[in-house]
DNA sequence: GGTAGATAGTTGCATCTGATACTATATCGC
DNA sequence: GCGATATAGTATCAGATGCAACTATCTACC
């Protein structure tokens, strides 16, 4: 009954793994988002969502969670989780929005400006490193092809195109 | 205490994070991965790691499992329980090894080629849905730095050099 | 040839993740 | 204004993931 498949059938010759993108994609990113993962983690206690919460409130200015989610992509229960934590380091502030009560305005406390201006150059840091040797032009072509890559996976997965 | 954070500190000027490649790369990643892991596992209950075996498996023939880690890049544990379900299903078949009595020896079935040669049309279809409109040295250009950034980032992690 | 350390693979556990269900509030239509 | 529906956010549950510990076997060395 083992059969073996040196040879493979005529139909799934076109088929290789090494070769195949979304292969490719996962198994970079899984490498360079476990670095990353471990570096923020290690150093300075915070998860990558929660990272991510960081550095879109402090360049954008205080929102809401849901204005979080659409920014990041992010699903809200991790968003909401993210925000909780930091909110229990006290890196983040959460005040009633007095236009709705639903929702509530997330903010960076200073301290958590403080810890951002403290990781972004390590952050930085990290990207210099994985693409040194690369020609910036192919890294920002590298870039285009990504969003364009969510975009095109978004619009296969049904929903309404929103980036790229 | 909370703080509006219109102008961000000096430090982190530089830091923006739909332009920072870590994160580009993950969402890339998930929203490819999403769109692949649903389909796989709605039409053929598979997951992304069984699927990944069968094509391992299909391409190079039998191997042991450790064979499969190092040719997969996935842990041993996430291999083991890939081939636990294959096998379950009678996709995967494993026998003794007699040469080393801790390893089995992991094939595919018939079934299992059959069940690859279904799939794999499938896969390639939606490889090219992903990057129609693309032109093909861009991809090629994509693959290897995606290749370049696992290699740099496994390299960054302590790892010894394996790929790229 | 027997013991120490390496390797193949599994199990247990702690964590992360996302889908679903739920509460509270807001908005729309009448 | 009042009821139906939508939205903000949280809680709960199921599945995936990976690390660490474990068992079994193999290899090396004395």
């Amino acid at each position: 009954m083992t059969v073996q498949t040196r040879p493979e059938p005529a139909d799934a010759a076109g088929l290789q793994l090494d070769a195949y993108l979304p292969y490719r994609l996962s198994v970079a990113s899984n490498a360079v988002s476990r670095l990353i993962a471990r570096a923020y983690e290690d150093r300075f206690g915070l998860t990558i969502p929660q990272w991510r919460l960081v550095c879109v409130l402090a360049e954008d200015g205080p929102m809401n969670q849901s204005a979080l989610v659409s920014r990041t992509g992010m699903d809200k229960v991790t968003v909401s989780r993210a925000a909780q934590g930091l909110t229990k380091r006290h890196l983040l502030e959460r005040s009633e929005n007095d236009r709705d009560g639903r929702s509530h305005v997330v903010a960076l406390s200073l301290e958590g400006v403080r810890l951002h201006a403290e990781i972004a150059p390590l952050a930085l840091a990290y990207e210099a490193a994985l693409i040194s040797g690369l020609d910036p032009h192919e890294v920002a072509l590298l870039k285009r092809l990504l969003l364009r890559l969510q975009g095109a996976a978004g619009v296969l997965a049904g929903e309404t195109p929103s980036p790229g």
